[in-house]
DNA sequence: CGGGATTGCGCAATTG
DNA sequence: TCAATTGCGCAATCCC
């Protein structure tokens, strides 16, 4: 992608080709038909698209000139698109992963959370108590129910 | 947008077409007397790279056939690659969407169960029990984790 | 040195 | 009418 510095072609002077000198062989091409059996003309004709317009006027120059810019700027666009695009990719990624981490981190909370009250809750339903200590048998618990639920 | 699947411009396939006077906007005529005094010779720096390879030749033609074809062949390439791209955002896309909203259920679950929780510390706040905790939040889960790694 | 893969560029037909 | 797109061929490089 990144083009190294190296002015990799480009080389053609483009500026004013005055190309015009082609003795003889120069003439626009034409459509050639699509021989074999092919389609025929296509649509109606309607009699001149347009112009040929030769390839040694001005206009024609011109004309090339402009497009060419067109082209050049069309494609800068497309390429920059493209960019852009990868790079979002790459945002996309990292915040994935960034709420994967989180998942991660809140089902663990989650799971510790659901063990200690499983913990309680068996203790109430065997009215025991978690070795915790000294003593203290009595089940403070009481008033513990679940009411969980959602 | 919708581009029809018609050939666009250039049918000629490659079959042979004799005159090429496009492609490039500088074609000087073929053969051409070369050495001549003019400055038509390019400037033979650092001797000739390779042998400028005459248009006329069979062997031009076939290299030039080749290169289209793998010309195109890269861009087809290219064009997928993009597109993959562009897929490949939208898949990631979803996966967030996705992700954030299992955050969202997740992090009402782990609401509910703190305030369970809450409710039962106050409870127990008669008696007296190994106070490892003032906080009832996270830290709780944080300070413990253990099991499950990954 | 050979030869496919890339890339910048201009041309021409289309599209909008 | 004109700019923007798009398919295509050419040539210079890049890269095995």
């Amino acid at each position: 992608m990144s083009k190294p510095p190296g002015q990799a072609g480009a080389m053609e002077a483009n500026g004013l080709v005055s190309a015009h000198a082609q003795g003889s062989g120069l003439q626009q091409v034409p459509q050639l038909s699509p021989g074999g059996g092919g389609k025929a003309t296509p649509p109606s004709k309607q009699g001149k698209k347009s112009a040929p317009l030769e390839r040694n006027t001005d206009e024609y120059r011109m004309r090339r000139e402009r497009n060419n810019m067109a082209v050049k700027k069309s494609r800068l666009k497309s390429k920059q698109k493209a960019q852009d695009t990868l790079q979002r990719v790459n945002q996309l990624k990292e915040e994935n992963e960034r709420l994967e981490a989180k998942i991660k981190l809140l089902t663990k909370e989650l799971s510790v959370l659901k063990d200690l009250f499983l913990e309680h809750a068996h203790n109430l339903a065997d009215n025991v108590q978690p070795p915790s200590s000294t003593g203290t048998t009595e089940s403070a618990a009481t008033t513990i129910q679940d009411g969980a639920g959602q």
